[in-house]
DNA sequence: CTGTTAGCGCATTCAA
DNA sequence: TTGAATGCGCTAACAG
């Protein structure tokens, strides 16, 4: 068996709408972009047949005539595949919600890893005037996509930190607060020797997490477990080892915050590996909320990130640089939320 | 400090690259999309111009008098917050991979809950001409956003099987299959008495998965150890301690399949709090290989769906109804891969 | 308040 | 092989 395509039946224009209505195709444009400049009866009358011939305006031709296409582009980060960026879905969800409260859809365009293929999708979204504005996740101090999309002139917002000398269309967590929230939320649950663990690479967000970290323990004049060697380190087994031996010694710390939610999986097993309990002997906790939070057992203690209202106020810095809107040049931080579960309390 | 937006320097035209390249604007247009038609020395003096402008078409002009928007539609399925659909990320980030060597955007749009909503959202994209086709996902056997476009007489692709009655043109993967071999992987390993975890939740595809493994085990000979009242049941604690009675139970089984990789967690934990091991006394395994997986401690054996190869094959069966083509009305099936950790070896 | 005119940038006739 | 005209559907400017 074969089907054919339906020839998609031809869409309603606004002359059809006009002789429908008896106006001219003008007083339809109107009826639509300035409804304030037509006579109530003729508005209702227009409304009327557009509403009864379902017409909506052909978004090519009000893009070619306006210059505005109402979308933006969302350049997706290149994720390591094994090891994902565990928000990104989430945050996607917020950006696409936020541009549709302003009208905008959100066009999606996935680069090849490297500088270079960033740079060319910019390039192409830009040339090809595909997009009014152009919005990156994932932002790092130095990045291609941002030096890029300055030069070309295009409307841009980042959800990270730009370099100085940059304009600053950024929004941004603050790490370190929202581990500082995780220090005396253990504080306050009678922790007094705590251990941060974290991965070896160190992006300025990490830095940034493991400096509030330290700040506020050294401020609640609380204790910092020193990593053994080959802890943090890498994930997985040499990790579980090296917090096995940790929990062993003399310095046992009653406390682990993990800079991530996976990585709080090895603390889960080294602490149970030395037949402690999570939550009971050790508490545990995590960064970013993800689902995995509310299905481990027991339920780890996680920070939230606002991913709404970052997504939100990324639209609105977008959207006021295309309206041409002085926007201001400062970057915003926002807090995160400590959503405290059985694993620490 | 403030930064008024950077007026975008006005984007190139083909009547520029006509005069620069000292030819008609026809023939810059027939470099790009009938270059055949252009003599050799003509092209390159033409190619030239256009790189060293810049040039790319304003894709809302080729749009508007091609008919031809390059653009995919991807309605996301409206997720439980609380318990996102795990492989959806992966999904998007292989549709728009596929799109993009076909030459296709992808433009996300998201309805709010609801059937009516979903419509709606057709109806807009529709109407306004803003895509040349949908691709939806988490599609079940009743599916409102089909039953629409079927309707609207849009192609469209789907990720899940449709009702008999619409067409045809979806991509699945072969659940129950998958479950065999799961099933047959553990029988091969010499486990004899086994148990299936699912939600209480019945969707086809669960159903599928539930079929396969009880078929599988039963033409191998394989005892199915029937869940006690209260499991698989609700997630979480509930579920453990439903579990947790299995295993103590003269029936233990020696390995127990999840139909998602999540529950799995809930295997888990019933197994160590019953003082046993997983992996060495009672294989697990998963669905759906999140990352999830690796990093759990032993490693979870899971079922790898071929979501590059989904995603290429809807955009391909999308691209030929665009394109009038005739198209294959029955659905397509995709083998899963079976993916061996620690968990169950 | 409404209608007329013009043109956004491109690809597709047709004519040379 | 190349060039000149036409119009896709819409909205901004102007005229009435």
């Amino acid at each position: 068996m074969t089907q054919g395509a339906r020839p998609p039946r031809r869409a309603t224009t606004i002359a059809e709408v006009a002789r429908a209505a008896g106006v001219s195709r003008q007083t339809v444009s109107n009826t639509l972009n300035a409804p304030h400049r037509v006579h109530p009866d003729t508005l209702a009358r227009v409304t009327t047949a557009i509403e009864e011939l379902g017409y909506r305006p052909d978004q090519s031709a009000r893009s070619l005539r306006t210059g505005e296409r109402r979308t933006i582009g969302y350049l997706a980060p290149v994720d390591d595949p094994f090891d994902p960026n565990p928000l990104m879905a989430g945050f996607l969800e917020a950006l696409v919600d936020a541009a549709g409260a302003e009208g905008h859809r959100v066009l999606l365009v996935r680069p090849t890893a490297g500088d270079e293929a960033a740079r060319a999708a910019i390039d192409e979204l830009v040339a090809a005037r595909q997009v009014d504005g152009l919005v990156f996740a994932d932002v790092l101090h130095e990045d291609a996509r941002v030096a890029r999309a300055a030069r070309a002139g295009v409307p841009f917002a980042a959800f990270g930190r730009t370099a100085p000398g940059l304009p600053q269309h950024w929004v941004d967590i603050d790490n370190g607060a929202a581990m500082a929230d995780v220090v005396r939320h253990l504080a306050a649950r009678g922790h007094r020797r705590v251990g941060f663990v974290a991965s070896d690479a160190e992006p300025p967000w990490m830095a940034a997490r493991r400096e509030g970290f330290h700040a506020e323990a050294r401020r609640l004049g609380l204790e910092v477990v020193q990593s053994p060697p080959g802890a943090p380190g890498a994930p997985g087994a040499p990790r579980v080892a090296a917090l096995r031996e940790l929990l062993r010694g003399p310095q046992r710390p009653t406390a682990v915050a993990a800079e991530s939610d996976l990585p709080a999986l090895d603390v889960y097993e080294a602490v149970r590996a030395e037949g402690l309990a999570v939550g009971r002997d050790i508490a545990v906790t995590g960064f970013h909320d993800t689902p995995l939070c509310r299905h481990l057992h027991p339920a780890l203690t996680s920070v939230r990130l606002p991913l709404r209202a970052i997504a939100a106020t990324l639209v609105r810095l977008l959207l006021a640089q295309v309206r041409g809107e002085s926007v201001p040049g400062a970057g915003q931080v926002l807090a995160a939320e400590l959503v405290v579960r059985a694993s620490s309390e």
